[in-house]
Formats: C-alpha cells, sequence, structure tokens
DNA sequence: CTTGACATAAAACAACTGTTTGATACACTT
DNA sequence: AAGTGTATCAAACAGTTGTTTTATGTCAAG
C-alpha cells in the first residue's frame, strides 16, 4: 500500500545497514557471543532471514564486517607524507605519535576494536586484517628504521619494530591493567603526546646507543638459563 | 548396589574436575561463549545441576576459576632470589627472561591463557588477576628501574616498566600477526633467549642514553600535532 | 498481463542455552 | 532405627541459538 515516496529500498541499504550493525555487536562480544538477533535488531531489520539472505550465514557475514572494517580504518589517520630529507629521527616520533592516534582516537572506534580482537584471538578473518591493516604500517617503519640503522640484518629489523609497536599496543591492549596498576586518576591523565614523546624518545635512546656500540655491560647469557 | 570399593566419591573431587575443565572452555571461547555442558562432559561429570550445586551459577565458577588460575601461574616460575649486591643491569636481563618464559612456557598453558584473556577483555575477575598476580611482578621490575634510575619520579618508572612488559607480551599477545609479518618460517625459529637478549639490551641501551641526558636531537613536539 | 527476479516478512525448525526441580543414593549422627 | 546433610542423577524448565521454509509484496522486462 505505500504511497511512491517509499524510495525503492535503496539496493543494498539493508544490507549496509547490517554490516554496521555487526561490525558493533561483533567488535564488543567476539564472533561466538555475538547473536544475529541482535544485530538484525541494532540494524532496524525486521526479516530474521536477512543475514542468510545477503550473506549465507553468520561467519560469512563476520569476514564481510572485517574487511569493511579495515578499509575504514586506512582511511582514518594517514601518516605524514614526508618531505624528502626529512630526518629519520623525526619520521619515527611522526610514526610513533600516528600509531597512538590510531589506537586512541580512531575515526570508527568499533572498527578498530573488531580489528584488535581479530589480532588477539585470530580467525579466518585475521590474514586480510595484517594483509590490507598491518602490513603497510610495517613497511613505513620498516622504512624508518632502515634510515636509522642502515645494513642491519633483516631480523633486527623486526625486533626492533616489534619493541616499537608493543610499547605502543601495550597501553591499548592492557588498558585495564595498567590503569589498575597505576591508579585510573593518574592513568586518565596519560595524553597521546606525552606517551609519544615517552615511546619515541626511549626508542630512539636504545638505537643511539646500539648504533654506536660501545659495550655497555656483559652480554646476554642469561643467569639461571633453562634453554 | 555399589560394593564397599567405591570409594565415597572423595569430597569435592568434582568440584576439582569442574575448575579444571572450566578453566579449559573458558580460556579457549571466553566466558559467554563457553557452555556449562561442554565443561561438565570435560570434566565427566554426569550431573547437569553440579555447577549450580557447587558454584550457585556459571559467573561464579568463572570466578572461582580464574582465582585458581593465577595462584597456579604464581607458584611456576619464580624470579631468582639475587644476591644482595647483584647488578641491576643483571637483574633487568634475568626479569625479561623470566617474563618470557612465564609468557612462552607457563606450566599450565591453559591457565595462563585464561589469565591473558582476562587483561584482554576484563571482567569482574580482572581485578584480582592484577592483584595476585601483576602487582608483585611489577613490584619486582619497579625495584629494579629505582636501582637502575634512582630518584626518577613514579610516573616515568611505570611508563618504562611498560616499555619493558609491552615489549615482552607483544609477541604472545600478537602472536599470529608477528607470525604473519615475519613468515612463520622465521618467527617460529625465534627463541626465548634470542628475545630475551634483544628485548634486555634495547632497554639497557635506553635506560643508558636517559640516564646520560646528552640531548641526542630535539625532543618531542611531534610535527604536526593534534592535541 | 504475465513472468521472473529481488526483497521483505512471519512462522517454524531442531538444537542448544543456564537453571530448577524432585527423586535417589550414601554416610553420618542421634 | 530414624533422621540429617551431602552428593548424584535424570527430567524438565523457559528462553535463545542459527537457519530454513513458506508466503507476500515490489519491481522491471517480455
Amino acid at each position: 500500500m505505500a504511497t511512491k515516496e517509499s524510495v525503492p529500498p535503496a539496493a543494498d541499504d539493508t544490507r549496509d545497514r547490517l554490516i554496521l550493525a555487526a561490525e558493533e555487536v561483533f567488535a564488543a562480544k567476539g564472533f561466538e557471543a555475538a547473536s544475529v538477533r541482535d544485530i538484525l535488531r541494532r540494524a532496524n531489520v525486521k526479516n530474521i532471514a536477512a543475514i542468510n539472505y545477503y550473506f549465507g550465514d553468520k561467519e560469512r557475514l563476520y569476514i564481510e564486517t572485517v574487511k569493511n572494517a579495515h578499509t575504514c580504518c586506512n582511511a582514518g589517520i594517514p601518516f605524514p607524507d614526508w618531505p624528502a630529507g626529512a630526518a629519520p629521527e623525526q619520521k619515527l616520533r611522526d610514526f610513533v605519535h600516528t600509531m597512538l592516534q590510531r589506537l586512541f582516537q580512531p575515526q570508527r572506534p568499533t572498527a578498530f576494536q573488531l580489528m584488535l580482537r581479530e589480532m588477539a584471538f585470530p580467525t579466518k578473518a585475521c590474514v586480510e586484517v595484517v594483509q590490507e591493516y598491518i602490513r603497510p604500517m610495517a613497511a613505513v617503519l620498516a622504512g624508518i628504521l632502515e634510515e636509522l640503522l642502515p645494513g642491519l640484518p633483516r631480523q633486527k629489523h623486526f625486533l626492533i619494530g616489534f619493541s616499537i609497536v608493543g610499547q605502543c599496543l601495550h597501553y591499548r591492549q592492557n588498558r585495564a591493567v595498567c590503569s589498575l596498576l597505576m591508579g585510573p586518576e593518574i592513568f586518565d591523565k596519560l595524553s597521546i603526546d606525552m606517551l609519544a614523546e615517552h615511546i619515541a624518545e626511549f626508542t630512539l635512546a636504545a638505537i643511539q646507543s646500539l648504533s654506536h656500540p660501545k659495550a655497555h655491560g656483559r652480554k646476554s647469557v642469561g643467569s639461571r638459563s633453562r634453554t
């Protein structure tokens, strides 16, 4: 009985609404704990069969949702396009700052949390997240490290890279623990700028020392080694 | 009609079996996605009402399981009890090595994974995990840092501490991502000793530079700041 | 108008969710 | 011997799970 006004249901309008709603629910509760009826409700879709109609089943919806999420995240906060001769130290500072911004001020928080969940508890969709979202960031960082420490073996670059992103991710992935340890009133006062400065200076200090290898103590050995 | 042989069901034998089985299931699937019937099955308990009988409800079982898990983890891999005059640099190396061992060779893997899950997606039980398991480790690390960098403000000690454990945790919490980035054949070759050496030397290099503040580049400013 | 494709809708599916109930067995004290 | 408290068990509770089925509507092409 609808008049002409009732627009032709905008093609995959409901399909898109489903993906957006699924992003929220999957990000909050994970794949298994999320329920399709909850997703349908949040998408204002009355048709209980809609998910199976558009995506086949719940898992295919999840994968589509993750794919959509990381393309969104990528567009959000780009790295600066440094001028040709930019100092690699400053590039590293900017990298850390950008990374922390992506972690703490993502333009689509639920999309980002979904990716974090995929990193911590990987499913089939994890490979795509790494390929589309993580690897480009890793390439940028690898370039900066190559400038800072030219000629270092590839594996060492990976280790240093992990040291950097590990420092950044910790505040996000173990947010609750950090807050409980420091006390919430102190933790909440930490700003992105403050964290970025600490991590960048900490890292640059390490890199500087490593690039002038002037033995600052006995190496390794690991005292009470067991393998 | 059972003969005398059938031992009196060993008091809370089934109760203990339930907690162990719950540890497995909760660690693997999380609280919501885990099902009590699955737990009962793995515990070889036919009584469907057993969980409600012993623990009241599923959530109380979960909390008991987490409590049990971190007491188990604590006993596992202790820190060395350093002699009085031990060098703080070596203490830090040992700390990192012990931490990585706890991460990658826990004596009760499922118990440990349950705690990792609690850190990443905290529930009511997280506070206890921090209090019983995390805080003691943080105290050890804080003591070492106080020796290495005496007189530094408390907050700075926290930041450096987070930089250290962040590096360690990254390999565990984002294991899949690391493996995909490096390539599994390389990632799997990484040993605890190798990682511990890298992280300890990286950190000591940073600390050494920070303790001799001889300005190694302009500070902070963050190029294209947006708050 | 008819045909066929697309989209929505409601009802029903069997399987599973956490929890409760009532009955039964056993070991203990009175 | 009777009673008490503890433990097990099977059955059933009401509700939710993902998915399928059937029916109804809307649209453009033949």
